[in-house]
DNA sequence: GCCGTTTTCGGCCCGACTGTTTTCAGTCG
C-alpha cells in the first residue's frame, strides 16, 4: 500500500495530541506537529526520497528520531509509537480536541475522571451535569460543550479564497464607517491569498478598541459573539464563517498587521530570527530590552529585522526567510504584469460589449493583445456564430487591426473558432487564461486562410 | 523531539479572553 505524505503527517499529528492529553513535554509535541507541517509542505513524496536512499534528517524539522518513524511507517504501513500510545488511550479520545473550547488538559481530565471518549458519551455527560461538578469546569463550560457539539457538524469548513472576499470586502466597508478607525485591513490567510479560508483576520486601527468593538458584534451578519474584549472579539456570521477581529493602535498597526498575516510557521522562525538579534517581536512593535524600536508599518519590520520587504503571499516560512537573506526572493506576477488576454466575447455571441468597447477596454487595462473567442454555431443558446459570421467579424478584426497603434494593441486582436471556458464577466478577465486549445485553434485559423481555404 | 553565529545541553513565540477562581489555568490564534 503506497504511503504518502499525508498518511506519515496524520500519524505525527495522532502521536502529538495523545501525547498532549497525556501531558507530555511540549516541546517533544510541537516537535511532532512540526515534523506533520514539514511532511505536507514538502512538495514530493517523502517515499521517492527514502527510495532513492536520501537523509531524512536533512529536511527541516525531522531528526534522527522521526526520520526514523517515517522509515518505520513506509516499511511496515505501523507506527509503533501510536500503536503503544493507542493501547494507553481509546484513539476516538482525539476527536474531543476538534471541539472548541476543549483542549488537551479538559480532554484529559474527561477520560480520566468521567471515562468520556467519545461525542455521545460527553452529550450525556453534560445534559446530566456531571461535567459542571469537575474541578476547573463550570455551568458555562458545560453549556458551551453542548453548543459546540451542536454546531460541530457544519465548523471547520474551508471557504474559496472569492467567497470569502464577497464577506470580507463588506465587513471591511462597515468598520470603515465606524467612528475612529483609523485603517482596516483583512490579515490572515485571506491576505496571503490562500486558495481556501478558514475564518476572517480583521485587523483595525483605532484609540478606542472597546467602542470599535462594540460595532464589530453589531454588524447584521453575525449571529453569535463568540468572545469581546477590549482589543479582540470573536463572532460567528450567519454564514458560519467565523471572523475575528483585532484593535490596535496606529503606531502598533504595522507590527499586528504583520503578526496576524502570518502564516503561523513564518512568524515563529522570524521571532526566533528576532530573538537572535536580542530583539523581541510581538503583535505591538519590535522591541530591544523595553524600548520600542519599530511598529507603525510592516516595512519598519522588516527593515529593523535585516531583511527586505517579503510579500505576504510567500509568508509561509517554506524557504522565503533564507531567499529573503540571500537577496533571492522571486518577482511576483502581478496584475500590471498581465499583456494580453486570451478570452473574450463580444455582442456577436453572449457578450456584453462591442469589437470596439473590448478594444477600448483592454487599451486601458494597458493589454497588449486581446483574443476574441466568440462560440461556435453549435452552441445556439449562446448566440454562437457561423463560417458566415465568423468571417465577417475576422474582417473586422483586421479593419481594428489595421488602424495600427490606435488602440495600443501591440499585438492586436485576433480570433479563435471557440471558447470552452464559461465566459468571464467584465472585471473579472484576468482569472480567465485560454488553454492551449485556443491558440490552437487560432494558429490553425490563420493557417486555413492564409491558404485561402475559407 | 529538534537544533546550533552562546553547537551535544539547554533552550524552544507571545499575548488576549473566558471561566473559574480569588490569582490563574486553559484555550485559542
Amino acid at each position: 500500500m503506497p504511503v504518502h505524505n499525508e498518511d506519515i503527517a496524520a500519524v505525527f499529528d495522532e502521536v502529538a495530541d495523545l501525547l498532549e492529553i497525556e501531558g507530555d513535554n511540549p516541546f517533544r509535541i510541537r516537535a511532532y506537529r512540526n515534523g506533520a507541517r514539514a511532511l505536507r509542505e514538502l512538495g514530493r513524496e517523502v517515499r521517492t526520497l527514502t527510495d532513492q536512499g536520501a537523509d531524512l534528517t536533512k529536511l527541516a524539522g525531522i531528526g534522527k528520531n522521526l526520520a526514523a518513524k517515517i522509515h518505520e511507517i513506509i516499511d511496515t504501513g505501523h507506527c509503533s509509537t501510536l500503536d503503544k500510545l493507542r493501547k494507553q488511550l481509546p484513539a476516538d479520545l482525539t476527536h474531543l480536541l476538534k471541539l472548541p473550547g476543549l483542549g488537551p488538559k479538559r480532554v484529559h481530565a474527561l477520560y480520566h475522571e468521567l471515562d468520556i471518549h467519545t461525542h455521545e458519551q460527553l452529550e450525556r455527560a453534560a445534559r446530566d451535569g456531571l461535567i459542571r461538578q469537575l474541578p476547573g469546569f463550570g455551568e458555562k463550560t458545560e453549556a458551551r460543550i453542548l453548543e459546540a457539539l451542536q454546531a460541530h457538524a457544519d465548523t471547520g469548513q474551508r471557504i474559496k479564497l472569492a467567497v470569502a472576499a464577497r464577506y470580507a470586502e463588506s465587513l471591511v466597508a462597515y468598520l470603515q464607517s465606524v467612528r475612529g478607525v483609523e485603517k482596516v485591513d483583512v490579515a490572515g490567510s485571506y491576505r496571503r491569498a490562500r486558495e481556501t479560508v478558514g475564518d476572517l483576520d480583521i485587523l483595525v486601527a483605532a484609540a478606542d478598541g472597546r467602542g470599535v468593538i462594540r460595532h464589530f458584534v453589531a454588524y447584521d451578519e453575525v449571529e453569535t459573539i463568540l468572545s469581546q474584549g477590549s482589543t479582540r472579539a470573536t463572532v460567528l456570521l450567519q454564514s458560519g464563517l467565523q471572523v475575528d477581529l483585532r484593535v490596535v493602535t496606529a503606531e502598533s498597526y504595522g507590527a499586528a498587521l504583520y503578526y496576524f498575516t502570518g502564516s503561523r510557521a513564518h512568524n515563529i522562525a522570524v521571532r526566533r530570527m528576532a530573538q537572535k538579534q536580542g530583539l523581541k517581536l510581538n503583535e505591538y512593535g519590535i522591541y530591544r530590552g523595553r524600548q520600542r524600536i519599530a511598529g507603525g508599518s510592516e516595512a519598519e519590520i522588516f527593515a529593523a529585522i535585516g531583511l527586505p520587504y517579503i510579500a505576504p503571499e510567500l509568508r509561509e516560512n517554506r524557504g522565503e526567510i533564507e531567499a529573503a537573506h540571500a537577496g533571492l526572493l522571486p518577482k511576483l506576477v502581478e496584475l500590471k504584469d498581465l499583456r494580453g488576454d486570451l478570452h473574450a466575447h463580444t455582442r456577436a455571441s453572449d457578450g456584453h460589449e462591442s469589437l470596439r468597447g473590448m478594444a477600448d477596454a483592454a487599451a486601458e487595462r494597458g493589454l497588449d493583445y486581446l483574443a476574441i473567442t466568440e462560440h461556435s454555431k453549435r452552441l445556439t443558446v449562446a448566440h454562437g456564430l457561423d463560417s458566415k459570421r465568423l468571417l465577417a467579424q475576422l474582417e473586422a478584426i483586421d479593419e481594428f487591426n489595421a488602424l495600427g497603434n490606435m488602440y495600443d494593441l501591440k499585438g492586436g486582436f485576433f480570433s479563435s473558432l471557440r471558447a470552452k471556458v464559461p465566459f468571464a464577466a467584465r472585471g473579472q478577465y484576468v482569472r480567465n487564461v485560454a488553454s492551449l486549445e485556443h491558440l490552437f485553434f487560432y494558429w490553425k485559423f490563420a493557417e486555413l486562410k492564409e491558404q485561402g481555404t475559407i
